[in-house]
DNA sequence: CATTCTTTGACTAATGTTGACTAACATTAT
DNA sequence: ATAATGTTAGTCAACATTAGTCAAAGAATG
């Protein structure tokens, strides 16, 4: 056990309702309170322990009734092939190699041949219509890895 | 289940007598007492919640016997779903209508549930994460034309 | 020490709530 | 007919209530 820190605790604490129900639903102040930090702090422990990559879910809300909410999601076998693909991609990347990841899915069977044609209408030029060619491969590359983190998990 | 705030809880509320009817028919002050709201949050409901985004179509009427009234529309009888979608979307779109529009395609079964997650990757801010959110709308205009109109052929 | 991780808070953004004012329509009086 | 009055809904801007971002300061680690 490490419970040094109050980043640990909270994530501890988060993690023992996780265990129970498939998802965590909380009031961002309640849970600072609750810990004596500031509402940020929250954020912090969200952003560096529950990632896609550790198969947590965030989505939350703001205004009246806001909420944040946590949930563990099933990680499918893919994620190799995966990892290995967005190790490539890096900070820009021309449609030319967005196509060939895309068919890279393809052919391992990680999407299949409707869902390659809609990524690829997603990475390609026209309708990422920039008039600068490096913003456009930036924003590629983001869209992209965008993508892949979201064929780490089902449902 | 989210229903923390009164919009949420008059949004479900219109939503379940709309799963028997095809429309509901209120009388604004009637509901807005109902909840114990002023008049006007009826309307923020309305606005943001049953918009022909949501397949919703909204009429009313004002004066002694005024009403104002929701119908669900089938988008899918209509000739071309996708060009009246198309030009809901104008030149630019936020998050949430994009989000309500790859919601309503798939509600119609013209995309899986895995294709409209993947699109909604791609209009979420996070992936087009651009410093000015205006740049930003109208580029998530674009992308969501393109992928409709990529929807028109079947592969 | 240098580096990385944690903590904090000021500022920003999104969403929800409220009420004063306006517009449309209906009914009644002239 | 027309005007006056009453009864609805619409708009808009101020205010309230949440969560997000970012960078600086502090703590821990090696």
């Amino acid at each position: 056990m490490e419970g040094q820190n109050i980043s640990d605790i909270i994530e501890q604490y988060l993690k023992s309702i996780l265990s129970d129900s498939e998802h965590v639903e909380i009031r961002r102040s309640e849970i600072a309170n609750l810990f004596d930090v500031v509402p940020s702090q929250i954020n912090y422990v969200i952003k560096t322990r529950f990632t896609i990559q550790n198969g947590y879910l965030v989505e939350s809300k703001r205004g009246g009734g806001g909420y944040i909410r946590i949930e563990r999601v099933n990680l499918l076998d893919d994620v190799d092939v995966l990892n290995t693909l967005i190790s490539v991609i890096g900070d820009e990347i021309s449609e030319r190699d967005a196509v060939s990841i895309i068919q890279t899915l393809y052919d391992e069977d990680v999407v299949s041949r409707r869902e390659a044609d809609l990524m690829a209408v997603m990475v390609s030029k026209q309708t990422l219509a920039l008039t600068d060619r490096q913003v456009a491969d930036v924003l590629r590359a983001h869209v992209l890895v965008s993508l892949l983190n979201r064929l780490r998990y089902e449902s």
